[in-house]
RNA sequence: CGGGACGUAGCGCAGCUUGGUAGCGCGCAGCGUUCGGGACGCUGAGGUCGUGGGUUCAAGUCCCACCGUCCCGACCA
């Protein structure tokens, strides 16, 4: 391509909008643009890195044997009722009639599609398959933000695997696990594989693959001397340990005049209230039922796993009437002692705890010396409590951090539930009728891209890796008017690309500031620059992008140089 | 859905308080000079001021409604 010829509209004022670097830098660079709030189109130069992002996927897809398809993004609603998820689904999906006043649905995901092509199958001889496509998912967030990196429409590649038993789940699991961290390699990425919760999917073992980047929206645990990660929805840690009396008289009531707070309570009680010997009682609101969370006073409440375990799809905390009409007192006051016919559900951390202090009830007044397991009907005991940076790992005690990570991948075990929905059973060798066991598997494309962003670029722009961005050299040429210079440029761009090299010529007339910004905004890993000073000794300047440093080649050397640095193999 | 802000030329913005012929920078077109890090001069094109209604002799400016976009929160494989 000759840069004369392409559209590249680069930019040399921030998008105003702008808050992601990625954001910013695809814009600026001409690689996007928005259309509407979440909708992105992908002009030339972004079109190709996307299509150089799904090459690389569909490489190593291809690797572990995966076969793709390509599915309608438009589905009736009868598949989406079979599984479940008409009404589950809820605002996240896009609904419409059509003319004859069918309800359908833009595909938010293709589970049912690919179960329903899965009960065509009906011997375990068929299996294992792994299937997958590269194509547009709709989800009508509630909030698109970051440019590309949470949009309403976007491409997945998605996959999924059939597998007779459980064995063959496994492996087909760790196939893609395997498939991810060389597809993420190839990226340029430093995704760390961590445990996740599988949230309205339903499924099991739960992996994200997730970068490292302020512009992202999870928070992730790592511990520093052991390779555990997870999700803080999910993450654990050890608790703390506080020692108690070995019994304690029966609660009794104390006055605690206008505290409302753990904070306060401690700092009037400091001898018997501190935060770790109270309890937290928490009112929620789980799929319309009031149900009791107690945590240690000190502790925080992760909701996600209060939502995990309970199966909750609708949840959020009570309302101060919903909380008085049930105990009786404000949020403040508030204790679980005596309370019965309600749910309650404790974190881990109370178990066994006595000598503790939690409300009583009645505005202003406590009470104090609680046994929890005696005192308390607690109904559940679950793992509720918010990883902190820098508690202890539960694996190895080592020490957790807690950064904020895009989610580039996410793989987890379905098992039987959208087979058995869509009717794809298989028979055994013993000829008995099996649900196929399903793993789903997938990565954004678009997010793919923004993260690589997010992860490399400088000052003067966007630096891809090989392989990734739109071109892989640009040749630059100072003084385009020179024919001396035209002509070498000319014969270099047509070598290379004869190569099968992804090169761009920037032949404009323009400055050479104009074109080095441009050639470092766009971000091409190498730039190979022709003036006159390099006609007169037959040299060009090879300058790899990330670095920076310039050397020379004699003009014969450029190809070899060029494929010494990309890898021959490409 | 709650809170906040913003919609004026392709992009970034001023003008609104105090109503009176729509501006600036970048970009764009032509000509000339320039040419190893985002040049300069001259000339020029380009705007239903988000949409609709209202007040007024007169609305980009004041009032009302709606739409859109962004940010914070809620929400979110």
């Amino acid at each position: 391509m000759r840069w004369s010829q392409a559209h590249i509209p680069t930019l040399r004022d921030d998008p105003a909008e702008a808050e992601a670097v990625s954001h910013k830098l695809l814009v600026r660079g001409g690689f996007i643009r928005q259309l509407s709030s979440g909708h992105y189109s992908m002009l030339p130069i972004g079109q190709r890195v996307r299509a150089n992002i799904d090459r690389v996927i569909r490489e190593e897809m291809d690797a572990i044997g995966g076969q793709q398809f390509h599915l309608p993004a438009l589905h009736p609603a009868e598949i989406w009722k079979k599984s479940g998820r008409w009404e589950q689904m809820g605002d996240e999906m896009f609904r419409l009639v059509d003319r004859k006043g069918a309800d359908n649905a833009l595909g938010m995901t293709h589970e049912e599609v690919f179960a329903m092509l899965a009960s065509e199958l009906t011997s375990y001889r068929q299996l294992p398959q792994i299937w997958y496509q590269i194509q547009t998912k709709f989800r009508d967030e509630p909030r698109p933000k970051s440019g590309v990196l949470r949009v309403r429409e976007f491409t997945m590649k998605d996959s999924y695997s059939l597998d007779i038993d459980a064995a063959g789940l496994d492996a087909s699991f760790a196939r893609h696990r395997d498939a991810y961290v060389r597809i993420f390699a190839r990226f340029g990425m430093n995704a760390v594989a961590v445990e996740a919760s599988s949230g309205i999917m339903g499924g099991s073992e739960s992996t994200e693959f997730m970068v490292a980047s302020p512009a992202g929206e999870d928070w992730i645990v790592t511990c520093d001397s052991c390779d555990y990660a997870a999700n803080v929805e999910r993450a654990r840690s050890r608790v703390t340990d506080v020692s108690d009396p070995d019994a304690v008289a029966e609660p009794s009531r104390f006055a605690t005049p206008g505290i409302r707070t753990i904070r306060a309570l401690a700092d009037g009680f400091a001898d018997i209230a501190p935060p770790e010997r109270q309890i937290k009682t928490l009112v929620y609101s789980l799929d319309g039922v009031l149900t009791l969370v107690l945590m240690r006073g000190d502790h925080d409440l992760q909701e996600q796993k209060l939502v995990d375990v309970t199966k909750t799809v609708d949840i959020r905390p009570a309302t101060p009437e919903e909380i008085v009409s049930l105990l009786g007192a404000h949020p403040g006051s508030l204790g679980s002692v005596g309370v019965t016919g309600t749910e309650i559900i404790a974190d881990e951390s109370l178990r066994g705890r006595r000598g503790l202090v939690t409300g009583a009830n009645e505005d202003d007044w406590h009470l104090r010396d609680v046994d929890v397991e005696r005192d308390i009907a607690v109904t559940r005991w679950e793992d509720l409590r918010a990883v902190r940076s820098g508690e202890p790992c539960e694996v190895d005690g080592g020490r957790l951090d807690l950064w904020k990570g895009v989610e580039v991948g996410h793989i987890f075990k379905l098992g039987t539930k959208y087979s058995e929905a869509m009717d794809a059973y298989v028979q055994d060798e013993d000829g008995n009728s099996h649900p196929i066991i399903m793993g789903s598997y997938g990565i954004g494309v678009e997010r793919s891209m923004a993260t690589i962003v997010e992860g490399s670029h400088d000052e003067r722009g966007i630096i891809w890796p090989p392989g990734i961005g739109p071109w892989d050299v640009v040749i630059t040429t100072l003084r385009a008017d020179d024919p001396a210079v035209q002509q070498a440029a000319e014969e270099l761009y047509g070598e290379l690309r004869d190569a099968g090299v992804a090169v761009i010529y920037d032949d404009r007339a323009e400055r050479p500031g104009v074109k080095f910004a441009d050639a470092e905004l766009v971000g091409m890993p190498f730039r190979i620059t022709i003036g006159p000073r390099g006609v007169e000794s037959q040299t060009a300047e090879f300058t790899p992008r990330a670095t920076m440093e310039t050397e020379e080649v004699a003009f014969g050397d450029c190809l070899t140089v060029v494929r010494d640095r990309l890898g021959i193999s490409r």
